[in-house]
DNA sequence: TCTGTTACCGAACTCTTTGTCTGATAACAG
DNA sequence: CTGTTATCAGACAAAGAGTTCGGTAACAGA
């Protein structure tokens, strides 16, 4: 990709980014983010179609990152006690977003919060899928296997929230506890 | 209230309740809301300051009802078995819903799904707390109350939004049993 | 180094939508 | 019957979205 192209790519979701964590999304004008970016106007359009798809590809980028990074752990990691590995992918889910990778945590705590967090759940419940389903977790007679995934991949959005509207106080494991806690009745066999 | 009033506001609602079955909220202009209620611009503008106050005013009436109906039914009705208590009011919860009133269902489908059942989510919480708590039955040692309070809250709208998705095939005796699937385990001593 | 391509700029422009204001009319309450 | 108030139609300014265009500068490849 063009350096140029680059550089003002990034500008705009610097910029987009910095907006969204002090002010509603929809308050925010294309001019302002152009402002913010110090780019000109046709040059916004060039890149993106209008504010929403900008959001979209923002959104894209940042929990596509996420759960790929969860993805990519090994799967049945731990042969030890069933019922443990799960729990672990969850784990280092909360611990990868504690890192804060692209001030990530400021945009699910801001006044947005819901449009992120509905995001990060539909890219959570391909995780779940995958990671139970495969393993054969997921087989329960009483439940849907599509109730199932919402269930807990919804319960998980609902921990991380919990999380941060209190300020982060708690440590990743003692919320990987409180989750599990709700949900391990539900996995594994 | 002046009839004229009354009138005006029912007709903007019924126009506005329209548009949101077929059509984005953020899509939906004044000018339309207008046409479709028949009425003049300044008329509107008399009595909604601006379309996201309309939205409020709707939502706060549509759960409010909702929500009212629920709290007005018996607190501690079930003595014989403990913990059978609160799935009768979510059951009566579902049993409301189905019956349909103002077209609820229509909202709570519609692309809008999301905004409505945020609201859904926080007026039900209110419910959760003064139907768990007062009864005792939310003491647990492992959990913060909040978060027991938002994870059943949250819960539920899940169970309503998978009932809605799936075109409410199940019975709401099934859902509730679902429901109480998932949740049971954390609810009562 | 030369050359064609492409991204950027800035400024102007159209179009849509919002929210306000006016004066006239008609429904309301007492 | 009378004063009040809701409604209407229509015009208005202001804000924001998205487009267009000519000029400039950075890029990539020969």
């Amino acid at each position: 990709m063009d350096r140029r192209q680059r550089k003002t790519r990034d500008a705009i979701f610097r910029a987009f980014t910095q907006l969204l964590e002090t002010r509603a999304y929809h308050r925010i004008t294309v001019q302002e983010i152009i402002d913010a970016a110090d780019i000109g106007r046709a040059t916004f359009y060039a890149h993106f179609e209008t504010k929403d798809f900008l959001l979209k590809e923002l959104c894209e980028e940042l929990f596509g990152h996420v759960i790929d990074a969860a993805v990519g752990l090994p799967h049945g990691h731990a042969h030890g006690s069933a019922g443990t590995a799960p729990d672990s992918v969850f784990l280092h889910l909360l611990r990868h977003l504690q890192e804060n990778d692209r001030n990530i945590l400021a945009l699910l705590s801001s006044q947005n919060n819901e449009i992120f967090l509905q995001y990060f759940k539909i890219n959570l419940k391909k995780l779940v899928k995958t990671q139970l389903a495969d393993t054969g977790k997921l087989k329960n007679g009483k439940l849907p296997e599509d109730f199932l995934v919402n269930h807990i991949s919804a319960s998980f959005v609902e921990t991380v929230s919990f999380w941060l509207r209190g300020g982060m106080k708690e440590t990743p494991e003692e919320l990987a506890e409180y989750f599990e806690y709700v949900t391990a009745p539900l996995i594994g066999n």
